[in-house]
RNA sequence: GGAGAGGUGGCUGAGUGGUCGAAAGCACCGCACUCGAAAUGCGGCGUGCCCUCGCGGGUACCGUGGGUUCGAAUCCCACCCUCUCCGCCA
């Protein structure tokens, strides 16, 4: 959510950054709206000044037991409000559309974002690891991923396409991943473990950006709740309408959540293999922290997040999104990329936002400033660290020896309760 | 799901139709006292929005949304949430 004042004052300047968005200028119109708004705003205010004072004579001329003037001037106020429900009705729709308005327009990319249309603009980092060399031809996880218990078809069976069982060693080798994960973001790296509801209200949704425009992603039930796409969601919201202390900041969660999502706008993608499904685990990552602390706490969120994938020794890349690949609430967002051998390609596995004060505002979450009085609303981040189904894809393929078994990750061999290798059951 | 109680400022908590943005206490800030601190005393101290160059003024806000009234924290309706008891349940 953007503060209309900063529209108000800088219109050229929000232009300028929805055009690195790719999106046309909207501070005239917004404005215009705003103008209108606040005249009849004005209106009505001045209109309820008057019938105040009037209220308030009538108070003191019945405390006098005088009552003829106290019905005089009810007659008056009477007459004087026949004009208000009309105003009252258009200044609250005014306002509605206003926000309206506000709400469906996407955060601004930092100064230091590339600009670009898409991905094809995106700024590539850093590399970590070197892809290895395969004395056979790495085959696709879809491929070989049955064998070791890896079953799409009883699960499409039950509940159709991009869902998948896994079993024996293979929801052993995810249990693992996620185990590792939460334990060492909740540990070393100092983020809070918790377990959040996975089922939220539409202003949880909102309050990190889902919604209003992303509705079509999300899965809804029949009491009206939202099933979580991330728990970015439950994690941010967390701190909705609380005046933080200052002295409390950063406050970092974790949580290892299912998240779902209806991939209504991937009709045709990845619809092979375990990379995009209806339900898959991440730990999510979520920094609630004060402007100042924002840099660095993007910084620590995605070290805590490459920490991940260099203990499992699996190669990647970072990248800088361009202005028009970033998501709706982010101001910054770097993507880590794992090394699929099957593909030959990086493929996304971490996306790492600040989102500056943007759901703060949403959400209404505030802290104190020590030594100031007021408020200021926080910043919020929030980063997979990881997911763990699209893990388990690369350390199937990355892992794979060419008799179809998997060796385990050696940092993941005491959660699999010294299991060393997956072997295919025939 | 049933019955009951309740949601008031950063916190605790008064207030059941008018002069209530709201007593009191705590917390916080300033001043006094003190060598300094504590204790004590005095004063200050909510937020959003609108108008104004500014001083300042106005308006809204007592869980949320409607309604009654000249006037609502207070009365009415709906909803949300919390607590207690009962039922059910992993």
């Amino acid at each position: 959510m953007h503060d209309i004042r900063l529209i108000r004052d800088n219109p050229a300047g929000f232009d300028a950054g929805l055009a690195r968005r790719g999106l046309e200028p909207l501070s005239a119109d917004i404005a215009a709206q705003d103008a209108q708004w606040r005249s009849v705003a004005t209106e009505l205010q001045e209109g309820l000044a008057r019938r105040n004072e009037a209220s308030k004579a009538i108070g003191a001329a019945m405390g006098k037991g005088d009552t003829a003037t106290a019905e005089a001037l009810k007659a008056e106020v009477a007459a004087l409000k026949t004009r208000m429900p009309e105003l009252e009705a258009q200044e609250k729709a005014l306002a509605e559309a206003v926000q309206t308005r506000l709400a469906a327009i996407p955060n601004l990319p930092a100064a230091d974002v590339p600009e670009g249309p898409d991905e094809t603009a995106n700024v590539e980092e850093h590399r970590w690891g070197t892809p290895r060399r395969f004395n056979f031809e790495p085959q696709d996880h879809a491929d070989f991923g049955p064998s070791l218990g890896l079953d799409f078809e009883a699960a499409a069976a039950m509940s159709g396409a991009r869902f998948a069982a896994l079993r024996g060693q293979m929801a052993r080798l995810h249990r693992a991943l996620a185990q590792f994960m939460l334990d060492t973001q909740s540990g070393s790296n100092g983020y809070t473990e918790v377990n959040p509801p996975l089922l939220v209200r539409d202003d949880a949704v909102y309050g990190t950006g889902q919604l209003p425009k992303f509705a079509e992603d999300l899965f809804r039930t029949t009491t009206g709740h939202w099933l979580i796409p991330t728990a970015e969601v439950s994690l941010t919201n967390l701190v909705r309408e609380q005046i933080l202390t200052e002295a409390d900041l950063p406050i970092r969660f974790t949580a290892l959540t299912p998240c779902f999502r209806s991939e209504a706008g991937a009709a045709g993608r990845d619809t092979r293999g375990y990379i995009r499904q209806h339900q898959f685990e991440k730990v999510e990552l979520v920094a609630i922290c004060t402007p100042e602390q924002a840099i660095d706490e993007h910084a620590h969120m995605v070290q805590s997040a490459q920490g991940i994938l260099e203990a499992l020794e699996l190669p990647y890349r970072r990248v800088l999104l361009c202005s028009g690949d970033m998501g709706f609430s982010a101001t910054k967002t770097f993507d880590l990329e794992v090394w699929l051998p099957s593909q030959g390609v990086y493929r996304e596995i971490s996306s790492i936002s600040t989102c500056g004060e943007f759901q703060a505002r949403r959400m209404n979450a505030r802290y104190r400033p020590e030594g100031e009085k007021g408020t200021r609303f926080v910043h919020t981040l929030n980063g997979s660290g990881l997911a763990v189904g699209r893990t388990l894809v690369a350390v199937l393929e990355n892992y794979q020896n060419e008799d179809g078994s998997v060796t385990v990750p050696a940092v993941l061999v005491p959660y699999m309760g010294g299991i060393t290798k997956l072997a295919p059951q025939a």
